[in-house]
DNA sequence: CTAGTATGGGAACGATCGATCCACAAGTCT
DNA sequence: AGACTTGTGGATCGATCGTTCCCATACTAG
């Protein structure tokens, strides 16, 4: 009971969720809030409590869509492992199609900003950072299974590697990097690796 | 001639290097930097013009000190290749000695907090990578001469992915990840490029 | 219709931001 | 000595920070 809302919750940590990713946390002001998200401060603070909940809620948002976005792609459904890979790293160093410069990973951007000092943002960056070790892991699983790693291959040390190297990747679609390059390092990856290029045996 | 200085220009570079490298631009106040140079807003800003100016001295101080010292632990000097760069990856994540948090790197930090927005800070952040990747590209020619590496092995992508890869490690040891952890991702790659173990023939 | 309840609008809070000003100190020059 | 130049200390500037408060507004319950 009571007047009812004007603005959907949802939607404004959508918007919160895009200003926060493009200029972190320190740069985004709660009246560049106010105006993006057209909240009053009154609204904004009777509904988020602060600045700081409301990023973290951003942070949570961005979980639960883009990044299970991400691994979902790594969800193999039978094809090679070496394709899935590929086309996973290829999808998140793609630059958005209009002319904006890549804002990079919310989560890599804020684990760099507020992960040394944050306990409940670090609480959640790493969490994220763990999610995307074991999809990668299982990924990995799945493909001995089906004979297209190399024998002998160390599944945790391939985990690791793969995992920094996405992170790089994430840093340098940020950076502005150029596509084509970032394409060159993924490949450069894949190949190194060594999986089978053709179906399994 | 005038009053001389009560302090050293050089050293309070290095103080505010420091600070801004683990703090980050935003997170750093110029209160917070007089209390730690020891200087009165007057004495700063008359030397250093603003703010701004003093990170962007901060900045190419880093490059001419650490990233500088990298750089020339990645001269081959008759090693191989192989052990080349996985020292220089080993120093790289090495966590400081005391307890401390990695700090990670500082042109690395300021690519994503400023890269998108200060054309002067991109311009050197883009400089320094391209520093790393041109010492990345020379080890790996020499490389190549001693007959060290795969044969029709892609330098240039090979320099992509490792510098990717570099990137990925530096956001890692500043997120606190377990250097060991990180040590394992540096082998996976020194031994997936391949790169003869022994002396070149 | 009235009482109760939650929101929207917006002024305003104290704190802190980056930056400036000015009186005084400490040197060099003639 | 006095003129000149440069640096120091610290108060202070206007702007902006995150946040709170008050009141009109718009709804529901009785």
């Amino acid at each position: 009971m009571g007047r009812p809302r004007e603005f959907d919750e949802q939607d404004a940590v959508i918007r919160a969720t895009d200003l926060f990713w493009r200029r972190g946390y320190n740069a985004t002001s709660v009246r560049d809030l106010g105006t993006d998200l057209k909240l009053t401060p009154s609204s904004m603070y009777r509904t988020f409590t602060d600045k700081h909940t409301l990023f973290l809620r951003a942070l949570d948002h961005y979980r639960a869509t883009e990044s299970a976005q991400a691994e979902q792609r790594l969800d193999a459904a039978g094809r090679p492992v070496r394709q899935v890979l590929r086309d996973w790293m290829l999808w998140l160093v793609s630059c958005p199609s209009d002319g904006e410069p890549g804002r990079g990973c919310f989560v890599v951007n804020t684990a760099t900003e507020l992960g040394t000092t944050d306990a409940q943002v670090r609480q959640r960056t790493e969490a994220a950072f763990e999610v995307t070790r074991q999809a990668l892991r299982s990924l990995l699983h799945n493909g001995r299974h089906d004979g297209e790693l190399p024998i002998g291959l160390d599944i945790d040390a391939t985990v690791e590697l793969l995992f920094t190297t996405v992170l790089g990747l994430r840093v340098r679609e940020r950076a502005g990097h150029d596509c084509a390059r970032l394409a060159t390092a993924i490949d450069a990856v894949i190949q190194a690796l060594g999986f089978t290029s053709t179906q399994p045996s």
